[in-house]
RNA sequence: GCGCCUGUAGCUCAACCGGACAGAGCAUCGGCCUUCUAAGCCGAGGGUUCCGAGUUCAAGUCUCGGCAGGCGUACCA
């Protein structure tokens, strides 16, 4: 039972009686509760099309619409034309009834329809650490894939560790060359080379595992070596963050089954590919991209481009409806070139969306941290987690667009005095937990019970449990995780406010004490539900 | 030069893919702890939504032209 969607077939019927053109039906919040809990402006959108007023509109809409549906109190027009819908009492009788049945199953939904999605996101190369772009994509697909899910989509997530090629060999012979270095022989990292400190430690780790000549060894195969230690690194400062991942997909595993060539022949194929100065170009042009792309350098070596797309395909061929690549910054000029390979290939528009994560800029009290990643020196995803925690990292993160470019200041964000907002849901969460403490034995609510909620305060909580599916469905289809935090917070201020003002246990009135430990449990619940769809916990105690 | 992202209160950000008087937090000022957690609550001030046109009954939101900042612009990933 889903009260939105309940109004929106109502809607639908009094639409198709009055035998109006079919319209997307979008219910919206009114600006202020007195206006309604729910309203549409159908009846806007439709004038222009009749040709007629919106008020007038509006008012038939209503006589169509049935006057006995025990869930709707009331309908009003207002404004140009806008339809506003109040909830019976009934209404949120029954919402918190299902809250208390369903737990945490509330606010499912099955809009997703099974369909699969596939959630790729942070894939950093196996070259080094994780910065904190990789921190905030990982908050969100990690959320995104939550929501999915919840949504009713078969969603998954998914690590593309890129440990072929050029930049591998360049890791091992980064690594050789501080190996020389440690065993006091003369050595340079070459150009374009790793020099961050984590490959000195990587040296010596080498050196430990190859007791008898790491020198010796093939760059490619000490390289192949160094990044699995290192992507066995960030699997753990992943862990420690809570992101977990359905699956690595490894870029070697597409070359061990030659899917690269097998996808440079599709592409020959289908005539997308010529040869120019002994090099292979995707005529990517036709579709939307700038210009022509390599897949094969005139030295005969393929491009990351190739078994990228042929990563794509693979995706596609394990039956993904959709696929959504978590991108930073630094690749946003890719995206053509691969929304183009698709369309090339013959995939539909909105097979691929590429969500580009802005940057962040790390502060300390106000002052930009200094950061070269020519030598290494970066704030690493486990050093942020490490001193800021998780949770808190996630809702800076969380409270934003992810294409909004975000000052992220790690002083603020470690602040645990009244000035953090970081803390205000789980502190909701944990001051209810705590009257349960207080509460003894929990007691049923009773039919009786439910007329002792009337106070403001009380109404305005479950109006605002009601909306917690809609706006669950709102962040999933929209991607935006940053909505649903932002629908907590509300939450959070609105029970904050009720526990200033309503006194939860009264040892002389029972009847209105069960009823408000069951607005409490409700809350809770959802408190917990939401907070776990953005990957943060809900503490008990704070 | 070209492409992408961004521009909203002093600061950090919202605004439900065009709707009602543009909202929060922080900062500033003023109140509330002998009662279930003050990491909380209540109140005040603070805006030409970068600028200029256009589309629309309706524009922070869409289109065009500027301005500013960021990122990208490889036969590297």
């Amino acid at each position: 039972m889903n009260l939105s969607h309940h109004l929106i077939d109502q809607l639908r019927r009094a639409m198709a009686k009055l035998q109006f053109p079919e319209v997307p039906l979008v219910l919206e919040q009114p600006p202020d509760p007195q206006m309604g809990d729910r309203s549409c402006t159908v009846a806007l959108a439709l004038a222009k099309a009749l040709k007629r007023p919106p008020r007038q509109l509006a008012n038939e809409i209503l006589s169509a619409f049935p006057k006995d549906d025990p869930l709707i109190g009331r309908v009003e027009i207002a404004g140009a034309g806008y339809l506003n819908f109040f909830w019976s009492l009934d209404a949120y009788r029954v919402t918190l009834q299902q809250i208390l049945t369903e737990g945490e199953g509330f606010g499912s939904s099955e809009i997703g329809a099974g369909e699969k999605r596939l959630f790729e996101f942070v894939s950093a190369n196996p070259t080094g650490p994780m910065n904190v772009v990789s921190a905030r994509a990982a908050a969100v697909g990690d959320s995104l894939v939550r929501l999915g899910k919840k949504t009713g989509f078969e969603a998954n997530s998914e690590y593309y560790v890129n440990d072929a090629g050029k930049q591998i060999e360049m890791l091992g012979l980064s690594v050789q060359a501080r190996i020389k270095q440690i065993q006091g022989l003369a050595a340079e990292i070459p150009e374009g080379g790793y020099h961050g400190g984590y490959v000195k430690d990587l040296a010596a780790q080498a050196i430990a595992k190859y007791p008898g000549d790491p020198v010796g060894a093939s760059a490619r195969e000490m390289g192949r070596w160094t990044a699995q230690r290192i992507v066995e690194k960030q699997k753990s400062a992943l862990d420690a963050y809570g992101v977990h991942f359905d699956r690595w997909f490894y870029e070697s595993e597409l070359h061990e089954s030659n899917r690269p060539e097998e996808t440079l022949e599709k592409l020959k194929q289908a005539g997308h590919i010529y040869e120019k100065e002994s090099a292979l170009f995707f005529r990517t042009s036709q579709f939307g991209d700038d210009e022509d792309r390599v897949v094969i350098t005139s030295d005969g070596r393929p491009t990351y481009f190739l078994p990228d797309i042929a990563y794509h395909l693979d995706k596609a061929e394990r039956g993904y409806a959709k696929v959504i690549d978590l991108w930073g910054p630094d690749h946003h000029g890719h995206v053509q070139r691969m929304l183009a390979a698709m369309q090339a290939l013959g995939f539909p528009d909105d097979f691929l969306e590429v969500l580009i994560v802005q940057q962040v800029n790390l502060l300390r009290s106000g002052q930009p941290v200094k950061m070269s990643k020519r030598t290494g020196e970066i704030v690493t995803l486990e050093e942020l987690v490490e001193e800021v925690g998780s949770d808190a990292t996630k809702q800076i993160f969380l409270s934003r667009r992810w294409s909004s470019h975000l000052d992220f200041d790690i002083e603020a964000a470690k602040d645990r005095s009244e000035k953090s907002p970081v803390f205000y849901v789980q502190y909701a969460h944990a001051r209810i937990s705590s009257i349960f403490r207080k509460a003894g034995a929990y007691q049923v609510i009773q039919d009786g019970d439910y007329k002792k909620l009337g106070a403001v305060e009380e109404r305005d909580l479950l109006r605002a449990l009601s909306l917690f599916p809609d706006e669950v469905e709102a962040s999933a289809l929209q991607m935006a995780p940053h909505r649903l935090n932002a629908y907590l917070s509300e939450l959070a201020t609105i029970f904050h406010k009720f526990y200033h003002e309503c006194r939860v246990l009264n040892e002389d009135d029972a009847p209105l004490t069960r009823a408000r430990l069951a607005l409490c449990r409700a809350v809770q619940i959802t408190l917990k539900e939401g907070l776990r769809l953005l990957g943060m916990s809900a503490p008990e105690q704070m």
